[in-house]
DNA sequence: AATTATACTGTATATTTATACAGTAGTCAA
DNA sequence: TTGACTACTGTATAAATATACAGTATAATT
């Protein structure tokens, strides 16, 4: 990712937490009343800028077609160490974030029934977040269709077959055709 | 929330995984052309009757201005039973989604720290999803900040005295003041 | 039976919006 | 010291876009 310069940083944060707080992007007018230019083409070069090194995409001449590649602002903030005190605030940069477009591509999540992974911390309600055409190797934990219900079980291949073996040793491995493997679980989440 | 005809269902559909898969809502035009309306009207219509049953807003007059209020296509789609055999599709109307808009508005996430909660099923390295702003009761999970770290514990009042109760029964309540508390953790994400 | 809402066609138009082109000035690396 | 990149001003304009107004026909509600 190639770097940005400070007023770049700027722009992006700007178009960044304008999509965030208004659910569509800003035109170019918009930009160009927030930072104070007098003219529109400040905004146009900017934005091809944040084009031409990764972080957006523009649909030519179509109205607010800004879409967000990258960026460090998006997602929900992950707020590692807080000051003594309140109000908690993003703080810059380099701040990481959690479910990024980025990373919740190609995913879906599926409810979890049963104990058959509770060694490996999944528990009954919890929701498995799973992403589609992802490459699987040993050890990993996958989302798999059996007969009729969706399980999540560790992934395991032995020559050329194919088993999906439980955390809990209570239950038996299973051993299925790979294709019925919906997709590599990246995360668990549990409301509470 | 207001009920909307079988033909508004399919508008907000549209209207929702254009913005999903876009990254910005689609113009008149665009809605225009994948019904095959012969006037922009029908579809000006259209709106305006989501924006009434509360499911969209818009600001007027401007571009691709709309907002989704609240869609049961935008999130995360939870699919929870599965036909034998691939592919996974997302059924219809009355899908739940993980991560909808409304529900991750003022949230934020800290990451975990120690094993005072592990009894919770809160484990070192997981994400605590926390909201700001929202009423906390009894027994409610919260995040605060003691001295200069941010921790999860139980909240509970006894009186007028406020106590943050770890699960771990090797640690000790403490007793804080009612404005370091965060907020309310509504989920926990571990990233596998 | 009357009223309201749905679901459009058809036309017209104001304005929002993006973008091109021509410059200026400063910085920064080769 | 030349070229590339940044960071803008200033002007002009084609095109994208929303929306208003006038209708028609059907279904649902009261």
């Amino acid at each position: 990712m190639k770097k940005l310069t400070s007023r770049q940083i700027e722009i992006l944060r700007f178009i960044t937490t304008f999509i965030k707080n208004n659910g569509y992007g800003p035109s170019v007018e918009d930009v160009r009343l927030f930072f104070g230019f007098k003219s529109p083409n400040a905004v146009t070069c900017h934005i091809r800028s944040l084009i031409n090194k990764g972080y957006l995409s523009k649909e030519l001449g179509k109205a607010r077609s800004i879409k967000i590649k990258f960026s460090p602002f998006s997602g929900i903030p992950i707020l590692g160490k807080v000051a003594a005190g309140k109000p908690v605030v993003v703080e810059d940069f380099s701040e990481d974030v959690l479910f990024s477009k980025d990373e919740m591509e190609n995913v879906f999540a599926l409810r979890v029934k049963g104990d058959s992974m509770q060694q490996a911390h999944i528990y009954d309600g919890d929701y498995v977040i799973v992403r589609r055409n992802v490459g699987i190797n040993n050890g990993d934990i996958v989302a798999a269709v059996i007969g009729e219900e969706a399980t999540v079980k560790y992934f395991k291949k032995i020559k050329d077959k194919t088993f999906l073996i439980p955390a809990n040793p209570s239950y038996k491995p299973v051993e299925i055709k790979e294709n019925f493997i919906l997709g590599k679980v990246i995360g668990v989440y549990r409301k509470i």
